[in-house]
DNA sequence: TCACTAATGATAATGCATTATTATTAGCAA
DNA sequence: TTGCTAATAATAATGCATTATCATTAGTGA
């Protein structure tokens, strides 16, 4: 990826601004609006161009596709909304739980899911 | 599944016995040993008749095939071994997360998931 | 503006876990 | 033991996200 075309910054600019984790249809959908002609091989390809650059992540959260953050090289976690199912960072984290191993166990890290309604979903539409 | 099979017996035993989740490819490698004829297929057509009896659940961690263990209707955790991959549970729990949550965001459920080195790889083997 | 070629768009192909198909095997009731 | 048919074994088919292909478009340096 060494032109920078309308395409491109496109897809970059709808996961800067997105504040939250998106699937390639998600990426595609919003970018359609910047660049109507856009193909879903072109997201894929320009996600993992961007991805091996280091300038955005994936986040799996279980039985789902991947979706793509900007790099932010911060510990955080993830909630997500069973109402819209959109995934919000969290930044808060409980620190280590070696604790909750059991003996004899090492922990080195930790992955947390919330699940539950987002600010939107709140009241229950 | 109204027929007590072989098969079907060394499979409900290979899950009762292991003490922690299985990948159907697992399932079919212990079970082989009770029954050398068993096939993949018998397996997943068993792990969908026992998943929707309730005698057992699916287990999936982010980007991996689903797992099975023995239901048990407790609220428990996973930990991963970055060495072996097995899976184990984990019944310790931090309790309500609420607080990790952004303001506004209703937490209804988490799911937390330990990654390490499990007992038996501990010395680095 | 031109030429070169990277990137795109459209779509076919892939990879792979899971499911369906079908001939065969084997519970189980009589 | 026999007959019925559920369950199995082997393998082909599916579903679906992602990747490859290739003709066309459009950045970019000269």
């Amino acid at each position: 990826m060494e032109r920078r075309t309308r395409q491109h910054e496109a897809i970059l600019d709808v996961i800067a601004t997105a504040g939250r984790p998106l699937l390639a249809q998600e990426v595609l959908d919003l970018a359609t609006s910047h660049v109507p002609s856009l193909s879903l091989a072109t997201v894929y390809r320009n996600l993992k161009a961007l991805q091996s650059e280091g300038r955005i992540k994936s986040v799996v959260l279980p039985g789902q596709n991947p979706r793509y953050e900007l790099e932010v090289h911060t510990h955080h976690h993830y909630f997500q909304c069973r109402q819209c199912e959109r995934v919000f960072d969290v930044d808060a984290c409980p620190g280590n739980l070696q604790m909750m191993a059991p003996s004899g166990f090492r922990v080195e890290d930790h992955e947390i899911i919330l699940y539950g309604r987002c600010k939107e979903c709140g009241d229950g539409r």
